[in-house]
DNA sequence: TATCACATACATTCGTGTATGTTTGTTTTT
DNA sequence: AAAAACAAACATACACGAATGTATGTGATA
């Protein structure tokens, strides 16, 4: 059963894909061999060698696929300045924990990135490369939060970048106990609550600046 | 030269665990071969078999090794009724992450668990045994939220679990994140006033009980 | 009939585990 | 007390499987 049409050829790209996910986050990257997937694909590693370069080509590509509805997401937004800055962070962070608790593939792609990957090597590189979207993020929050202070929404001798560190500190954080939780509490419903605490402690004792300017 | 007393050899075990600890820094755990470990030591594979059965047992020696330094301090702490839990608390915090930004070795050991080491097979039943310090730390803290709340530093309404969670997401993705920053900030200096951010946090407008009892 | 989309077969490298050798301390024998 | 036997602490050598990359075969399709 040797396969030819257009059609079918990308019926087993993606289907390489879905099984490079599986196995990846049943044995880690490192862990899996070329020949797992093509097991796990139902085809041999000839296929593997036709549609992708080798093992990190085929992390690229997975990773390239997950990351589309994030980079939508990011696209999505409104840039300019915003009427109530702090509840446009709010919104963004609540909305990214529940995306997370509500959909299995977000899930198990932060898994393999965060518990089932080596940061390494040209993996490393590909990695960091693929974290712009991230960086997006972050300076899109930082300027979101020199804007709430801008308007009186954070006190004056904040330290936004230090504002900025724990909110991204604590975000990256929940998602990555949240996905190692056995058994994993209500995160979609438990996540405004939890943002909402975090922020009002920004709001009401933040950071200060401790720059002492020249003497 | 072949040596043979016994403080030689606890020399070699000694170089052994330190050379593994910076081969895995630099190529990740899976991405090291013994061999590796045993030049940058200075020695054979042989050595390495002799002290060691394989490569997980090679890393359970080093986790073992660094985290007597943690142990100690849990220890040290005192377990019972505190006069002020949240500041007993923000104290462990504040240390926790101080300790971290002036501990290289802690800096290299974390790192290597955080992103140098994929939480698969038989290396994430060794390390979720080796996590047991942390959830002894998580289960104080609870008890110390619980009684912060027990003596109204914190809303009679707060749900407790949550808080919790909120607190340590935090202190996991500060450490996190600080680790692969480029430039690192100083997290020394800044920790006090992050730790006190959302500690405030939770003290004005922590995440609820949502608990409907019956009906 | 030529090319696509694979499957199959092969060569090669790489890492592991073990078996064996070797040297030096330590203990025992006389 | 000297020699012999022994065991610790490695180094060296070897056998084995496993994974990779490539080369080649092969059936369907246009």
């Amino acid at each position: 059963m040797v396969r030819k049409t257009k059609d079918a050829s990308d019926n087993t790209y993606a289907s390489l894909l879905e099984a490079a996910e599986q196995v990846f986050f049943e044995k880690g990257v490192a862990g899996t061999t070329l020949a797992d997937i093509a097991t796990a694909a139902g085809v041999t590693r000839g296929a593997i060698y036709w549609h992708f370069e080798d093992k990190a080509s085929l992390l690229k590509a997975l990773l390239d696929q997950a990351m589309l509805p994030m980079q939508a997401m990011l696209s999505a937004l409104d840039d300019g300045p915003q009427p109530d800055p702090l509840g446009a962070v709010r919104n963004m962070c609540v909305q990214s924990l529940v995306t997370l608790a509500q959909s299995p593939q977000q899930q198990r792609i932060f898994t393999i990135l965060f518990h089932k990957c080596e940061n390494v090597g040209d993996v490393a590189v590909m990695l960091a490369e693929e974290m712009r979207c991230r960086d997006e993020y972050l300076s899109r929050t930082k300027r979101l939060l020199q804007q709430a202070q801008d308007m009186g929404q954070l006190p004056a001798d904040a330290d936004v970048s230090l504002c900025m560190q724990v909110l991204h500190s604590f975000m990256a954080g929940t998602k990555h106990q949240w996905l190692v939780m056995q058994p994993p509490y209500p995160l979609d419903q438990a996540a405004p609550a939890m943002v909402d605490a975090v922020l009002a402690g920004l709001r009401t004792s933040p950071p200060r600046k401790l720059s002492l300017p020249k003497a």
